[in-house]
DNA sequence: GATGAATGAGCGTTCATTCAT
DNA sequence: AATGAATGAACGCTCATTCAT
């Protein structure tokens, strides 16, 4: 036997199988899939039964997750919550830049009410949560400058079109316009299955166009 | 006799108490009493810091009472607040039934506008609760007849004035309007300082009228 | 049959036997007991397990009480802790205070470190909770101001000895013979069995005497 | 063939990684630098926040590493922390190993004493997390063994010395001397910006030499 | 070796409600 | 009628630890 011939300095080479770390783009996707699970539970629970009287646990088990993993994605309940209303407001946002710049019609005007009011009919759940948010002063302050950034170009084209149709107040007008559509919703929201919310929405529109 | 052995010390298991005479009136006083003294500190402290932020504790602290003795006149926290919100429609619910049964001129319209828009500037508090109620279902089953009750004379009343101004669509258009209320109101209690309340319940009467 | 002859108005004298709420005095009295039940409880989990590894639910348990009954009494668990502490030192505070104002002979030094030892042995749980928070910041800070005058007066007698013995610098040897008895007691309670305690405090003494 | 039947975007199970070849050396040398990356984090965090209010998590961010791999490295948290105070009394068994196993004149036990106390000064955190687990009965029981084998070359010398000069009880002097040095650094400790550390260990150096 | 998403037990705390007095 | 001590379920949240990758 000659152990002379050994180095045991040499380098082994192995082969080994290493199960990577997931890479950032796969974590991403993860958190993303996540997240809108979270969103999505929450989202229903709340407009259901209120904020104060859905707990994390309710979310958690609504999304199929455990408790904890939550404040992995959220600082706190609060936050989730304001998360999820902001996020809510994208395709108003969206709708309200890509198409209603400048109202300069009758016809276009009555499109922006009818666009708007089919927004929320079709993200019912984002905006009865909306609605049963604005008169909590302590969320409303957090969301607030959100909420100017989201709203303030409907109010600028609504407050124009007024302008151009000679209104004596148009700012004021546009206020009313807007105050009346959020009454109509939260009638809606209120009782859903009795509110004549398409009729009302057209003799609203009637009266201001 | 011994009195030495007896225990003048020893606490009484009942103390028997022979009351000056109540006649029932007196009790009645009593207790109507302190119901408004509960209804007065909690509805201040739900407006302020709303339903779920405040404790029955706080509340018997406000009121100068025990905790306990709420609940000789309330079955729960929830049935006390929606005894509250209905105790605060007497108001409106007398002004309809005294003045506005029959509006037979735009100027009883504008007047039925106007003194309902003060009202509720004249109980901020309740009907700040009132609309923060209003998406909350489990509160609005309790009290829905209620408020079918409160509000219906004036839905009556406005529609027959429509019927009469010939409105194609009355009935819809009394509940526009009165959503539109509803809109303008927690408008305002979304933002008292800036909101320009009175200038937009102009504007609404004038497109009404 | 003479109806005429009641009298409806007469006030009834009724006997109503009352369950009078309690006195002041009775309720102070439960609330002091109850107290000292979750001193005694807390004191001893503290000095077993440590502040941190000690749960509210532990301290319940061990007082026989509900959960949040301690929370009838203290505002936290921090609270308590602090409370708790200050609590403990009375004995010493009044040995000082009544016995050690002024030490004019190494008759009276001794006495004073024996009284000292003793009074740590005789309340063991509590000086052990004392020393085991000695480095924990948060905590010294809230009660740093009860411990100076706790310890003041100790400090200020054995200064005023070791002036009167011709000390070099009698403050720092107060210091010193502190911080030397601190380490004896901490040492005692680091390992109780084997520490030999009664003759290092005997050497101790001779040392400074 | 058909290459586009392949589906290149589907998911690889297993990453099969054929590493560069690394020696055992090499291995040893990444888990030492792990090691003391993660003793440097804790011990400082340790320092600042006490053990129970330093997670896991803010070790690794502070260590630049992932969470799970300290779990690579150490049993638990507990482990850690057994493993790292034992680690930082690595120089001062050195010095007493080296230096101070015969002490033979009064300069020499000066030298001792003053070291000691300097290599307290010059590892503040780990000397400061010392003492903050002297009381901790379940963390002492683990490194017990360990301590005795780190101080007691200390206690023998000390001891030893102590016989020469002729103490009547040399052990029992020995051991209070080593509790003084404990109280004067818990005392330095707890009150780093006021607490008259040189003169006292002067003095106490002084009444033993 | 390395990552961080995921778990779930347990924490301190709150509070509507009860009940002996 | 009135008191407030007492209860205990439930809350929001933390974190040591695990494990698929």
């Amino acid at each position: 036997m000659n152990l002379g011939r050994l180095n045991f300095d040499r380098p082994l080479i192995h082969k080994i199988i290493i199960m990577s770390p997931r890479t950032k783009e796969q974590i991403e996707e993860i958190r993303n899939t996540r997240i809108n699970e979270i969103f999505d539970a929450s989202l229903e629970l709340f407009a259901e039964n209120g904020y104060h009287r859905t707990s994390i646990s309710m979310i958690a088990k609504k999304a199929g997750i455990a408790k904890g993993l939550i404040y992995n994605y959220f600082k706190s309940k609060e936050d989730l919550l304001t998360l999820l209303v902001i996020d809510g407001f994208g395709d108003f946002k969206e709708l309200m830049i890509s198409k209603y710049k400048k109202i300069d019609s009758k016809e276009k005007f009555r499109q922006l009410i009818d666009d708007s009011f089919n927004l929320v009919m079709q993200n019912k759940h984002h905006w009865r949560l909306y609605y049963s948010l604005l008169l909590k002063t302590e969320i409303m302050n957090l969301i607030s400058n959100k909420l100017y950034e989201m709203f303030m170009p409907f109010m600028k084209s609504i407050t124009e079109y007024f302008i151009i149709k000679g209104s004596r107040n148009p700012k004021t007008e546009a206020i009313l316009l807007f105050s009346a559509m959020d009454g109509l919703c939260i009638g809606y929201f209120s009782a859903p299955k009795i509110f004549p919310f398409d009729e009302a929405t057209k003799i609203l529109t009637e009266k201001f166009e």
